[in-house]
DNA sequence: TCTGGGGTCCTAGGACCC
DNA sequence: TCTGGGGTCCTAGGACCC
């Protein structure tokens, strides 16, 4: 039988500002999202403040400085470099590991118990973490991913588990099914939630008791997964590998509102750039490209504007001078004068690993596959940009940047940059 | 005044083929 | 008057996830 176990980091992104800065270990602490928009993590404290996930910032600054909470602007260097400590760390404990998200890894724990207590194996990957990292996790163990998701669940929720729940035994299983809402099982978001509730299924429990054909007729293939791992019957497997990347999206929304071609045109050019460099990453080539822009979507009183266009390109690149001038052509086919844009961004698609392109019949030195040393370049521009020398960028994406986010309260990079070490005195 | 960003998978429906 | 049936591929949109 399947064993899995779910790792899920505490308030991850708060946890991770609290690392460095042990004057506000007690202090509720909120994280927020790109632009400082809304709230995207809240520490223990602050979460027992009633403060919300997701609510805009300017709806609680009030009651943010009423109650002195600090407040961090997003920094995803510190949270990305945090998450390879925890991930390596997990890497050494585990048989296998699918990294599942910034803050989240399932393990695969089986075999396991024939030698170990898997609630004990549950202490040792918490307090490695917590002494290896300093940061505090949750472990939830279970046949299926699922169920993983929901023992994981409990382990927040129930001080008393002390973070580590073992779910392997069918009747404590039941017990839990039994005591979980609808919404708290993954895979069920609040469509789903809806139109499940109406069909008077409550609880975890109920679903898991419905008929698997019968949902995949009503609802769908996925949900009936849902139903047979939520009884114990292992249908997502452990993916060690991540798959190849299918599209990259960079998209920002404007610390100030964009009404000028030419800050556009700086703006989606940054995007194009960012995107590239991605492609480049993941050692593919796209065909496809699409831009698109937008006024907000919030305010009602002012005229609204949405739109985008894409290029199928003749072959495939990862040249950052290519996207450029097709994104260019694409943003003004679609700009229009008079609004107040809140938001751009580009999408690329239709990938082809390097290799795999297929020739061009009527090959043509045109302005698109004509670049000699095109890969030259564009190495020796990421190796740059991934130095600590400095950034080279192309002439469109500007210089002042006026339309940048808002990060106000960014906390230091301490464990990327030499130069923003935390200092012991 | 002020509301994130980046992904995946599935399905339905249209276009097109023989 | 009466106009098939089966298949593939692509795309847009919806749902979900963190």
């Amino acid at each position: 039988m399947t064993t899995f176990a779910l790792v899920d980091c505490n308030n991850f992104y708060a946890s991770c500002e609290k690392l460095f800065r042990p004057d506000l270990r007690h202090v509720p602490l909120v994280v927020l999202s790109n632009n400082d928009g809304c709230i995207v993590a809240r520490s223990k404290e602050a979460k027992a403040l009633g403060i919300k996930m997701g609510v805009p910032l300017h709806q609680v600054k009030d009651q943010l400085a009423y109650h002195n909470v600090a407040v961090f602007s997003s920094n995803y260097a510190l949270y990305g470099d945090i998450s390879n400590r925890v991930m390596e760390t997990l890497a050494a404990l585990a048989p296998a590991i699918e990294i599942y998200s910034i803050d989240e890894a399932f393990l695969d724990l089986t075999g396991v118990s024939n030698c170990m207590n898997l609630t004990e194996f549950g202490f040792q990957v918490k307090n490695t973490v917590q002494k290896n990292v300093g940061i505090g996790v949750g472990v939830g163990i279970a046949p299926t991913k699922t169920l993983a998701k929901l023992a994981n669940h409990a382990a927040k929720q129930y001080p008393a588990t002390q973070g580590v729940v073992d779910l392997t035994a069918k009747a404590r299983q039941e017990k839990l099914l039994k005591l979980m809402p609808l919404k708290e099982v993954w895979g069920v978001g609040r469509k789903l939630c809806t139109r499940l509730q109406a069909q008077g299924i409550e609880t975890a429990w109920d679903l898991a008791n419905q008929n698997p054909k019968t949902i995949r007729q009503k609802y769908s293939v996925v949900l009936e997964r849902t139903v047979r791992e939520l009884n114990g019957e292992s249908c997502l497997s452990l993916e060690e590998i991540a798959p190849p990347k299918q599209q990259i999206v960079c998209s920002r929304s404007f610390g100030t509102r964009i009404t000028q071609l030419s800050d556009m045109q700086e703006a989606v050019a940054n995007h194009v750039a960012r995107g590239a460099a991605k492609l480049r990453h993941e050692q593919q080539r796209c065909k496809h490209i699409s831009v698109f822009i937008h006024t907000s979507a919030y305010n009602p009183k002012e005229p609204h504007y949405s739109n985008h266009a894409s290029f199928q390109l003749p072959s495939p690149t990862n040249d950052t001078r290519i996207l450029l001038t097709v994104a260019n052509r694409l943003l003004k086919h679609i700009w229009q004068d008079g609004f107040n844009y809140a938001r751009a961004g580009i999408m690329l698609s239709d990938f082809y690993p390097k290799g795999m392109e297929q020739a061009l019949l009527f090959e043509s030195p045109s302005t698109f596959e004509s670049r000699p040393k095109s890969a030259e370049l564009m190495q020796l521009i990421d190796k740059l940009n991934q130095s600590k020398i400095g950034q080279i960028f192309f002439a469109r994406q500007g210089i002042e940047n006026n339309w940048k986010m808002k990060r106000q309260r960014l906390s230091p990079s301490y464990t990327t940059d030499w130069k923003q070490l935390p200092w012991v005195r």
